[in-house]
DNA sequence: GTTATAATTAAGTGATTACTCACTCAATTA
DNA sequence: TAATTGAGTGAGTAATCACTTAATTATAAC
């Protein structure tokens, strides 16, 4: 199991190990039914110490989603689209769009237990909903907002459409494309990744209708 | 809360008390997190007729999951894209999409609760994964592969695409939309889903770029 | 080496869990 | 009318849960 890394969080060694394994274990089981007892385990710790750094199991969950979501999401999540928009306005648009999802299929495959557990949870908690959407969803649609207005005005890209519907449309082609990485990857194989997402720029740009 | 249609399961009054309380907990709260209590408590029957019913808690997870998947797969999630996709050859491709799209949107709104369990249970549990993938993506891909083949027979779609690529593309554009209503509904309120469905079509079918 | 302090543990705690079982009682059959 | 049934109950059960605490060990200062 690859580890997430949680530098920017300053942990000592033991809470560094007691959130791994809890990232493993609920990303694994899902939160409610990963006990403490089993996470001790897995860190080699004693269970006393996990509710000596966290008062409680909901503790931990806090401290993977909140804490990660304020304090690292622009460094992990915006930053890399903020560069490519930014560094890229003069490059054709293909290899910005390239670029960008690469670079957001990599930067989940690196967090992907946590971005997991983000995900379920969002589904039912209100609370992290409300963190999500505040500090990731809003923000990368700002970004994506400014960038398309630019490529819109170089007339290269469409100014008949609606940019939430553009911006839905490449984030769920990225989203499916995880997932059927991750989750259904037993089924589907990809040999050449770079072909892939190709082939996935090439539909969005172009559509699929017959010109 | 809407209930979900279970008549085709034959179950009698209890049962089917108890199988409703439990799509709705288990969908609020996760598997883990909705007890034997509650649920009976929601229901209305006591605790011990849950276990002369359902074996074991899992074994109500099991009907919902396994049993709906298996059972209702057919008719409820590929009846209506094989109807559209069998009557509508001659239609322009905008309606049938349209037709799709819609059909697709109103069937997991009447299934909703028991749509995000599966989803959910899906990412934690391989057997769920594999009815998922057997009964429903599989069989929904091939009947798309045949419609898309026909299509560009007629020179209406692009031949020169990978037809997975778009099947994903398609459909993750509808999960998107789904998921935005149902889960991020508090943050991004539709007016005209018609409307909506319209621009998501557009993008799809002609891409963003200035052609 | 002694002492004070902090870190860590193992053995708990009460609460809660999924699940059981002895019993009830209305409906059916003899 | 008496006998039988079986759906339904809810208090009870062992197991397990999150969490606590008293005892133990490690660390550090002198």
């Amino acid at each position: 199991m690859k580890k997430i890394d949680l530098k920017e969080l300053n942990l000592n060694e033991k809470e560094e190990k007691i959130l791994q394994s809890s990232i493993k274990l609920f990303s694994e089981k899902g939160f409610s039914a990963a006990t403490s007892k089993e996470i001790a385990k897995d860190a080699g710790v004693s269970e006393g110490i996990i509710f000596k750094y966290f008062k409680t199991k909901k503790d931990i969950l806090k401290a993977i989603l909140l804490h990660l979501i304020n304090i690292l999401s622009e460094k992990i999540v915006l930053k890399g689209i903020k560069d490519i928009f930014k560094n890229d306005k003069e490059c054709d648009i293909k290899t910005v769009l390239k670029k960008v999802i690469y670079d957001r299929i990599k930067m989940v495959d690196k967090i992907y237990p946590m971005a997991q557990i983000i995900f379920m949870e969002a589904i039912l908690h209100e609370e992290i909903r409300d963190a999500v959407y505040n500090n990731i969803i809003k923000k990368a649609m700002e970004i994506f907002n400014d960038f398309y207005f630019q490529m819109a005005e170089k007339n290269i890209l469409r100014k008949n459409v609606d940019i939430m519907v553009v911006f839905r449309s490449i984030l769920s082609n990225i989203a499916i494309f995880i997932a059927q990485k991750k989750i259904f990857g037993k089924y589907f194989k990809f040999e050449n990744i770079d072909k892939e997402i190709d082939k996935v720029i090439d539909v969005i740009l172009n559509g699929i209708t017959v010109q």
